[in-house]
RNA sequence: AGGGGCGUAGCUCAGUGGUAGAGCAGCGGCCUUUUAAGCCGAAGGUCGUGGGUUCGAUCCCCACCGCCCCUACCA
């Protein structure tokens, strides 16, 4: 067939097409036009400046509470520049909304005021064009403060079309991919990253105020460490070597603390190769702070200081609305994680265990086992049944089936088992836990601190057995620069890691990590590999798509 | 990865086994206090892609692409 003689060779003739031939072409092709005999009529296409007194928002900000008669008694003149957001023409006159600084500012433009030739001119505008005006301020008939435009000019001209008026920018996937017709649009979402800016403006202020130091540590690490997760990996040409993208600062930021940073943070980017939902993105944004000589219980008073404050400062209290829930920062619970198992074991599950039974040797086991068989009847999920699981193991599996889930309100679920925590200090008085706490919110997890493990010989014990068990996400080799650093002597050191989003999340009633991203990944957009990918796999005869392999 | 849903004009969506409609946007006309401005007129579509069934497919079937939701792993 003649249509896959094309496909085959299409690929070369579509990076031919011009590059500002856009969808809808009619639209864009109109306004181009536009363009044209705004030029003609002796205009600037694209001038270079615009001198404005006030951003659109700020003129509603200072004149909002100004009368009628106030104005026309004490004049107000204003220059202002924004999107024309809103147009609404009557023949030889018009009112329009122009965005700007966040806020909108109604404009009227009469032909007698701003003259024939300009009015030629402003009826070549459309809607998403920049514009600036300058003019005196009034109310109209509805008492809406307005400016009585005398100039306006054209700063910069959309040759695509805004989005539909009424629904906005709906579809989810544009949202995200053209962020920017999000943000002209919605309301909701600029607001959202406003916020976010804001939130990370007052955490940077916390630290700050405590004497900690901001560093930015490497993204790309020649060893993987300080979490468990599944890399992404890269290469570097010159040095011809493979490396990760981090997973977790942490270790280089211990390092620090050992050279004498007692307190630092960073806050920046990870990046785990894993799932994708509604609360994971594969790069995500952590907090991480360290602070010597302090142990996990500060860090929690601490925590509790930092997600009260931000709740007041951000959204004016400590009490915020999360969907249906409202969640209260001002008052933290606090668990060990075999008594949050013991307290929302479900009562249809027979009697709860004791947090002695799960703290003796071979008890997580027997209760998994008890779980295990009431999960079965019910058609719950259940824990994951392994045999092969350590203790420690299966008390993390426990809490995460039975608890997690439950814990909306601020709750910090402290002394993890040892075996799944390979970077915290074990507990004086019981090696089977660990002095480390997770901050769960709305049954997310939200922060995760605990007292640093400072002794090389046991971090390299761990260390080891990590890469022993194996697995996709432990660790292939043991970072031995990170041992020495420890060697040297790290001072007994508190640290945590905070996701930002997921704090963005709460602190913005969003309920989809996209939602606080600005760019989330997406899958790459390429309309042509559908129909070259049919196009080769088509006669009936049913080749079944040798073509490309998934 | 598994299950479910969706894909029709630039946008938001109807719809039918006989190749399509509305509102908004855009275009032409009227309109000097509107705010979803209004009134009149014309235009706009390979109904996601490819194949199959059929006299005939946008509709039925299959595959593929993309998005959304739920479930499992991770923060």
């Amino acid at each position: 067939m003649a249509r896959q003689i094309v496909g085959a060779h299409g690929h070369g003739h579509r990076k031919e097409v011009d590059p500002l031939e856009f969808e809808p072409q009619d639209q864009f092709q109109q306004r181009l036009k536009n363009l044209g005999e705004i030029a003609g009529l002796g205009h600037v296409a694209y001038p270079r400046k615009f001198v404005w007194t006030h951003t659109a928002k700020e003129v509603g900000d200072q004149f909002g509470e100004r009368t009628a008669e106030q104005l026309t008694a004490e004049p107000v003149e204003v220059r202002a520049a924004g999107r024309i957001v809103a147009l609404r023409p009557h023949g030889k006159a018009a009112f329009a909304h122009i965005a700007g600084g966040g806020g909108r500012l109604q404009i009227y433009v009469r032909q007698d005021v701003v003259g024939e030739e300009t009015y030629k001119l402003f009826r070549l505008l459309d809607l998403g064009d920049i514009v600036g005006v300058s003019g005196h301020l009034f109310r109209t008939k509805t008492n809406e403060l307005s400016v009585k435009v005398e100039k306006i000019e054209l700063l910069s001209k959309a040759l695509l079309p805004l989005p539909e008026k009424w629904h906005g920018l709906a579809d989810i996937e544009q949202r995200y991919r053209r962020r920017y017709l999000d943000l002209i649009v919605n309301q909701g979402a600029r607001e959202i990253f406003i916020r976010r800016a804001q939130i990370i403006r007052e955490i940077r202020r916390f630290f700050d105020a405590r004497g900690y130091s901001e560093v930015e540590t490497p993204m790309m690490h020649p060893i993987l460490g300080g979490a468990t997760a599944r890399p992404f990996v890269t290469h570097h040409n010159t040095f011809d070597m493979d490396l990760y993208l981090r997973i977790a600062p942490e270790l280089y930021l211990k390092r620090l603390v050992v050279g004498g940073i007692d307190r630092v943070y960073e806050i920046n980017r990870n990046f785990r190769n894993e799932g994708i939902d509604a609360i994971h993105q594969p790069e995500f944004t952590m907090l991480e702070f360290y602070q010597a000589y302090s142990d996990y219980l500060e860090l929690m008073d601490m925590t509790e200081e930092l997600f009260r404050g931000l709740a007041e400062k951000v959204t004016g209290s400590a009490q915020i609305k999360y969907g249906e829930q409202t969640i209260d920062f001002a008052r933290f619970e606090r668990l060990s994680m075999r008594e949050a198992i013991v307290k929302y074991w479900p009562s249809a599950a027979g009697a709860a265990p004791t947090v002695a039974e799960l703290s003796a040797e071979g008890g997580p086991g027997r209760v998994a086992g008890r779980f295990h068989t009431y999960a079965r009847a019910h058609g719950i999920d259940s824990v994951a049944n392994g045999t092969k699981l350590s203790d420690g193991e299966l008390t993390g599996e426990l809490f995460e089936t039975i608890a997690e889930a439950h814990l909306v309100q601020p709750t910090f679920i402290y002394d993890f088992p040892t075996a799944i925590s390979p970077l915290s200090k074990q507990k004086a008085d019981d090696p089977s836990v660990t002095e480390r706490f997770e901050l769960f919110v709305a049954g997310m997890e939200l922060a995760n601190g605990f007292s640093e493990l400072n002794d090389p010989f046991d971090q390299e014990r761990r260390f080891r057995a990590q890469v022993e068990k194996g697995g996709q996400e432990a660790p292939k080799e043991v970072d031995m620069e990170y041992i020495r650093a420890l060697a040297h002597g790290l001072p007994p050191t508190a640290g945590e890691g905070v996701g930002i989003d997921r704090l963005v999340m709460l602190l913005t009633d969003s309920h989809a990590i996209r939602e606080v991203v600005l760019f989330p990944l997406l899958r790459a957009e390429s309309p042509d590999a559908a129909a070259d990918d049919a196009s080769s796999q088509g006669s009936s005869g049913g080749s079944d798509s040798g073509g490309k392999a998934k």
